[in-house]
DNA sequence: CTTTCATGCAACTATTTGGTTGCGTTAAAT
DNA sequence: ATTTAACGCAACCAAATAGTTGCATGAAAG
């Protein structure tokens, strides 16, 4: 039951080996477990813990496909995390604007 | 020392209490610990650890004012955390957009 | 059918994290 | 000058995290 809940998500991509699979999957490619973990310095469970992780934050799509598990970046899970941001940045403005706004009817 | 490693910088936002005093602080602000701890349900100490997760990830500025120290919101910092989803998304268009290509150019 | 390979499950460990309390220091207020 | 308020430092604790190993299972390949 992915959360996608902002902290969720950020604390899930809070991690090197975790933002390295992210990038890994970053060209919209489905990859297996084992795949994931080549070239990793840690044991395939260490791979699978961390991609459960991102699955449960609602990062990561998964399907079964024979004895393989295939995992998949979702989009959609990107663009929350950057609208939460791109939250935080609009306040600013906002609050900036509203700010000169106020400055300008002062002076008018 | 801040770092901006954007795994540092998730790991920072990825708890709701600091995710919290970000969302406090972006409207540009400047403000003291005890102003930012008003409310939350934990002590002093416990938000001015949070604000040193956040202050040494770089996501926040530091400013000591008599016997006060201010927080406020780095641009920068949420903009760089912006600029690696970005990133993973521009990825995954141009893969994409390579391969449209790819297919266009084999009909073609 | 037997073997191999990808995975899941569970136990265990060390480190980090999110929180506490107590005390000392320094700046502001009375 | 004394008190109060905002902070920093350090010790401590429980829970979560990142990793390990060993073993069981189920699908593919021989």
């Amino acid at each position: 039951m992915p959360s996608s809940e902002p902290a969720h998500l950020f604390a899930a991509l809070g991690d090197p080996t975790r933002l390295g699979l992210v990038t890994r999957l970053s060209d919209g490619s489905e990859r297996s477990i084992v795949q994931l973990g080549e070239g990793l310095p840690m044991s395939r469970q260490a791979v699978a813990k961390h991609l459960d992780v991102l699955h449960g934050a609602g990062l990561l799509h998964r399907r079964k496909s024979g004895r393989e598990v295939h995992y998949a970046l979702r989009r959609d899970a990107i663009e929350a995390a950057r609208g939460w941001l791109d939250q935080v940045n609009a306040q600013w403005d906002g609050t900036l604007a509203r700010l000169k706004a106020m400055v300008e009817e002062g002076d008018g």
